[in-house]
DNA sequence: CGTGTTTGACCAGCGC
DNA sequence: GCGCTGGTCAAACACG
């Protein structure tokens, strides 16, 4: 397939204190995508419309958006108030998993209505993520040099949090994450990394075992590129985090905001721009320190919060 | 042994 | 209605 396979097989997974007061800032957006809406609640668990509701709804907002950063500006807030919700994005899946493995669930219902979050963080953010995720797929995206990363939740069966990794197209050395759907529990105290987690390996002649696909030269060696090569359940080694930053450092002077517009499609859109990746202690952090007021104001804004974090800092 | 990654196939949404 | 494309599944395999 792509002879760009980036070995996504690698990106969000955290440890990774890379929260320096003097790093720069990471231009992060995230992108709300509200779905047609159609009024249908039957999820089991709350849309995002509760994240920015009350200080638990912001928290879990933080948690998901960990890996973004901290300013998020809200754009047309108004396409989300009443009734757009991530619900309906859980709901259909949730409909689903009663179908029997032959019908193939799929979750796939109304792929346009689905709500979920959009946010470009640098690769090494990518690893600054709570959340214990797991790979199940990836496929090369039309119009997209680089292939997309499907992950899920691996710390709960039943949580449908999903997340699709993209690598921009304008700056490699940003991501795309598209979260999906909500956590149903608490982020885990400690990740679940175990064994397969790291594929950091050198092609093997064999299947499954983290070849690279063929033709792929670049995907092999976690090299540079191999900032893609990152497990999302697994941290950056040292070498592979070090070689981003520095790379990223380079890139980040001339490209600012440049970011590519991939996610200027949808309406009812939140971006995040301008936040630094931050740690699980950060998150921790957040969590506690979040301006749930303004939230409820329907003011939620990440800068407030990244501003209120860092000063704590 | 358990968990995670890779990858091809299958399925369904969506646009024309 | 058809074809394209994206999203998910599941088998095989790797790693600790």
């Amino acid at each position: 397939m792509a002879d760009d396979d980036w070995d996504l097989g690698a990106v969000v997974r955290s440890c990774r204190p890379s929260g320096t007061k003097t790093a720069p800032m990471v231009p992060l957006e995230v992108e709300l995508q509200e779905a047609a809406a159609e009024g249908d609640k039957s999820g089991s668990f709350v849309g995002f419309q509760r994240l920015f509701r009350g200080r638990d709804g912001l928290k879990e907002l933080e948690e998901l958006y960990m890996p973004c950063s901290p300013k998020v500006q809200q754009q047309q807030q108004s396409r989300w108030s009443p009734s757009p919700s991530l619900a309906d994005t859980v709901a259909a899946p949730s409909k689903e998993a009663h179908r029997p493995l032959s019908q193939t669930p799929r979750s796939k219902r109304r792929k346009k209505q689905r709500q979920k979050v959009v946010c470009h963080v640098p690769a090494d953010g990518l690893s600054s993520d709570v959340w214990a995720w797991r790979k199940y797929g990836q496929k090369p995206i039309k119009g997209s040099p680089y292939p997309r990363g499907y992950y899920r939740c691996s710390s709960s069966k039943a949580c449908l949090a999903r997340k699709q990794v993209d690598r921009s197209r304008a700056d490699p050395a940003m991501f795309i994450i598209t979260y999906t759907a909500e956590h149903n529990h608490l982020v885990p105290t400690h990740r679940n990394s175990l064994a397969g987690s790291t594929r950091h390996k050198f092609p093997s002649p064999s299947r499954g075992g983290g070849h690279p696909a063929p033709g792929n030269p670049s995907s092999s060696p976690p090299s540079s590129s191999a900032a893609a090569g990152l497990s999302p359940t697994t941290p950056l080694t040292a070498s592979m985090e070090d070689e981003l930053l520095q790379k990223r450092l380079h890139e980040k002077e001339d490209d600012d905001g440049g970011e590519d517009g991939e996610e200027d499609e949808d309406e009812g859109i939140l971006l995040v721009k301008d936040m630094e990746i931050m740690g699980e202690d950060d998150l921790l952090f957040m969590g506690a320190a979040a301006p749930a007021a303004a939230a409820e104001a329907g003011e939620f804004d990440c800068g407030d919060l990244g501003d209120q974090f860092f000063q704590a800092r």
